[in-house]
DNA sequence: CGTAGCCTTGAGATGCATCAAGCATTGTGG
DNA sequence: CCACAATGCTTGATGCATCTCAAGGCTACG
């Protein structure tokens, strides 16, 4: 319930020089400014607004659920997961956040963050204060379009996740979700069909409404078929068509 | 893929005497007006937007995946269904929409529209084109606002969604569904206790990842129970408090 | 080097899906 | 207005996917 970032230790202050390239231009800050095609000197109001960095230890929490809601994130380099939390204990992973991903727009509407967001890695955020971004996105038509565009993203996304979660079996989930964080993997320029998780065999479950044996099972299973190798947290895709045949494999 | 607000006989400008009042006035608009407490002569403003209103006869969609997007919609009478369908035919209710809730917002990400929108009654729409509200938007800082709190609700919405797809046994996901309702059905002025469903079993089961058979045993067990009547679609709550406890009932 | 967390694998239990049959309700055309 | 067809609903019997419980091995970190 605290304002984290007046107090926090690891926030600091960028120095003028740096702030005019350094925010948007160096940043991962994909979701906003790329896509957009922004032009630069919006990228100068913007990299007045994002000046300020968060660090935050594996393990720690970026914000919690209850905390007042000021400011969006914006992942630059590390991975966050959100986990929702209801009344009586039950908890699930609603998403994981790769650099250059948003985190935190579950406040907006009420004011008050509705999920934990925990780093998996120590990692780096650019704080968002939110009522200066729905300013200048006033101001800057292309901005607000953006926004607009990466929650209506977001939305989609969920609802991606409810027909996993409604219609597949526990192989077609794990398929699914190998192939997505390979995706996410390309996009940001790594390898496609190699990787180490960041996450544990119960946080994939939890996202994929299994269990953490169903989890362990499916990669013990793909890989007897030749399809993935999973020593532990390092995972190969040998067969990719495979796995997309897995979550295709035409049910009536 | 066709834009059907050109085509559509249903659809129909209102006398420019009405409108004045017409849109957010007598409209349940309450998603997008009604909070954020907006004064007068911007509702004139939005009136002017909002003027035109289609009608959708039970069974027929107010969109389609794929089809180009142009506008949300208001409910002002009667109930949706949204629908996502996979590659492979799966498909899956994403949501239910009742009178004040507004529609679209997946279609702003790809600028197509990601789910269809069916009627499960004749229903009418308010229609808000959506370049017009950005740019209304972008002028008046209370409608923005309220935009990205709406934006934000349905993404807090799926999450609990995805929470209950996740974590919860049948029958607490039913005791969910019906509460759920319930306080929807309150929230619009009707008796939190008694209710028409206007979908069927089938549709229930594809909103909450279940087999019609599995919500139809549900019903049963809760009456068996005393918990709720259920003839058909007719629907009493009994015992409302009997129903929190089946989805609260602590999980370590 | 030791310990705690993480992962794998097996065996058995169970909740939900599936298949099937009959009943109820709604809408339609005679 | 009635008869009938179509759609929706209920209930039972059976099967199977995933959970649960358990044990042992692996890995990483202090």
């Amino acid at each position: 319930m605290e304002d984290r970032e007046a107090a926090s230790v690891s926030t600091q202050k960028l120095h003028s020089m740096d702030s005019l390239k350094a925010a948007c231009a160096n940043c991962n800050l994909r979701e906003l400014c790329v896509p957009g095609g922004i032009p630069i000197e919006e990228l100068v109001k913007l990299d007045a607004i994002v000046a300020m960095r968060r660090r935050v230890k594996r393990g720690e929490s970026l914000f919690n659920v209850g905390e007042k809601f000021r400011s969006l994130y914006a992942v630059r380099t590390g991975f966050f997961k959100t986990r929702i939390t209801s009344n009586d204990g039950r908890d699930q992973i609603t998403g994981f956040q790769v650099p250059g991903e948003l985190l935190g727009f579950d406040g907006v509407a009420t004011e008050h963050h509705g999920v934990d967001a925990i780093a998996l890695e120590d990692s780096e955020v650019c704080i968002l204060p939110y009522n200066e971004l729905e300013r200048i996105a006033r101001d800057f038509q292309p901005l607000q379009h953006q926004l607009h565009r990466v929650m209506s993203r977001e939305i989609v996304r969920e609802q991606n996740v409810m027909l996993l979660l409604g219609t597949m079996k526990a192989e077609e989930r794990v398929a699914a979700f190998l192939l997505n964080l390979s995706e996410r993997y390309r996009h940001l320029g790594y390898a496609a069909n190699e990787y180490v998780l960041r996450m544990t065999r119960q946080e994939i479950g939890s996202y994929l409404g299994l269990k953490l044996e169903t989890v362990s099972r499916s990669f013990s299973k793909f890989q007897e078929q030749g399809i993935i190798e999973a020593r532990g947290k390092n995972i190969k895709l040998l067969k990719m068509e495979a796995l997309r045949k897995l979550i295709s494999a035409t049910k009536s």
